[in-house]
DNA sequence: TAATCGGCTGTAAGCACTTCCACATCAAAG
DNA sequence: CTTTGATGTGGAAGTGCTTACAGCCGATTA
């Protein structure tokens, strides 16, 4: 069942039935008679062929660590609407490894698998960012930086920042920071980032930076079951602590439940993300727009093909809920 | 940059280049002379050329409705390692409408796009089924059932008589139960097979079956809150509420929680998945192996070419938490 | 020395499309 | 009645790969 078969019951050329599936000068009556016979026969084009033939696929790659937590599906939500709605298809490349990643990196973006290529959460080094260029590849990072592509991110300096100011604002001054480590050699850099924003809310409520109260965990609720737990040891546990994603949030939460410390209480939670499971929880945190950052993505993969790279900075949004609340002073 | 170059750059033809690549009578000094050139080059195959002339591509298909939802995640999670450990790729295809649906159903398997599909929770009718047949695609059923192909499901009669089961045991008569409902035209077959689990538990425990203690909803929070509060308005509220899914028994606690209903105290609630969030929230539950589904459901698309389609049963487990107890008796 | 054989390699024919080019058709214009 | 131009159409080349087939070479065997 091929183009062929498809011409013969139409009585036409193999180019008037490519024509009418790919738009070009058809004569209304051959069309119809075309459309009946695809139709009678239920053919459907080879995607191999075509894209071969064509020079495209029609497919998104996306590029993604760890899928399966809240963040990333998230963004891939995003990812999946906008590229259905241009009427992309698009395939799943998780990264779960070192290796896995540089293999993706050294291989995706030259078979031409895919007509773009979306990377979330993951940095090429320089190198590999000259080859992917190289190889012609439309490629937008998500929640990542690189010079050579165009890249989406959340304000994570300011985001940080606006979190312990907000805790800065309700008394706290003892402030812990779990933050997000390097996991592997994925090259996440929003811990920086976010650390920086930890300093300078710091700094600028007259608080000394204290590197002790900084604890650095895996992305996970494990890890934060980690630096909760390490924070919570010290003679002067901190009165309120920032933790650099929701899920770390969740754990430091569970922490503080295992050991009977009382939230907002004892100790005043923020996370950042804003996952769906932080309305459930009632976690205060701050708000990053993660849907909407995987529209984007596809959309400047689609839409911006020769312009040169831009950075898009997305904003960062306080939510209150119920994990803070102003410090109480029992003893000034 | 195509084979030609490498063929060139190593002298040599390129079917030369094409048996290092598959594999086939290459000497040695030739095969590194090749392999030396293609390393120079930069060479990846194109995947399009590649898969048109092999007559398969390497990528499997999963279909799935809602993919943000735990338990599609947890599906996926096993899908994707499944297919890595294999050398395959897989491209999502979401469907949120009934026309997404049907789309899908008509033109994906004929498209040879992929070399299998994977559906997940959603069923083919008749029809579709003989097309998807006649199109020769290997096609696997997850979470739902169609006897021309290879089904794998999980005990859902069994596993919600268990949930029941278990209620009757901890001493409670009224049992209300927020199944989940037909979205669209996607023919989930899960709720029925669970309401007869409900069902003949009762009849098993010796108590009649009311009708009104059902309330169908979405398979969501949204749905389980819309379930629980249409349960807790009447005259005679059930003692315990066993919900088809753990995401609706969630949305029914939150609306003990609203109504300052003590859970287990004073109602006991039981769901159906076991994800995640179900050990979280320490929610009592019937366990099914999510992620382990997606691997045999990816074994199966790779391994059984040609053997006759069988429906793979697997297990389900009570999972004891904190939501359930036995029935306080102030007054019998 | 000639026949045979296995390892190795080049050639060419697919695979199922797209698209360029040339040519045909037909109406309006000259 | 011829020219022009727009509209349609068929044929063929091109897309980058796989693989069947034939043929070559050197070593073994008769």
């Amino acid at each position: 069942m091929n183009i062929y078969d498809v011409a013969r019951e139409a009585t036409v050329s193999i180019g008037t039935v490519s024509r009418v599936l790919n738009g070009g000068y058809v004569k209304q009556a051959t069309r119809e008679r075309v459309l009946t016979a695809i139709h009678k026969l239920d053919y459907v084009p080879n995607s191999g062929a075509r894209s071969l033939g064509l020079g495209r696929t029609g497919v998104l790659g996306i590029m993604v660590p760890f899928f399966t937590r809240p963040f990333f599906i998230e963004v891939l939500r995003g990812v999946e609407m906008a590229a259905a709605k241009a009427g992309h298809e698009i395939v799943l490349y998780n990264v779960e490894t070192d290796q896995q990643r540089d293999n993706y990196f050294k291989r995706l973006p030259m078979r031409k698998r895919v007509d773009g290529l979306l990377i979330v959460s993951l940095r090429p080094d320089d190198q590999e960012a000259t080859r992917i260029r190289e190889a012609g590849l439309p490629v937008v990072l998500v929640d990542a930086y690189h010079p050579y592509f165009t890249s989406i991110v959340v304000e994570n300096t300011g985001g940080a920042r606006m979190a312990v100011e907000h805790l800065i604002s309700l008394g706290h001054r003892r402030i812990g920071f779990v933050n997000g480590m390097v996991e592997g050699a994925f090259h996440f850099n929003q811990a920086d980032d976010r650390l920086n924003g930890y300093r300078e809310a710091l700094i600028a409520g007259g608080i000394d930076f204290d590197p002790t109260l900084i604890y650095v965990s895996e992305w996970s609720r494990a890890g934060g079951m980690k630096g909760g737990d390490a924070l919570l040891r010290r003679d002067d546990p901190p009165t309120a602590i920032f933790a650099a994603s929701d899920l770390q949030a969740l754990g430091v939460l569970e922490v503080m439940r295992q050991h009977e410390r009382n939230v907002p209480h004892d100790v005043s939670i923020i996370g950042f993300d804003n996952i769906e499971l932080a309305e459930l929880l009632n976690l205060t945190t701050i708000a990053q727009p993660m849907c909407e950052m995987g529209v984007i993505g596809v959309e400047q993969l689609l839409h911006s093909k020769d312009e040169p790279p831009r950075t898009i900075q997305v904003e960062a949004k306080l939510v209150q809920r119920q994990t803070t609340q102003r410090l109480f002073m029992g003893v000034t």
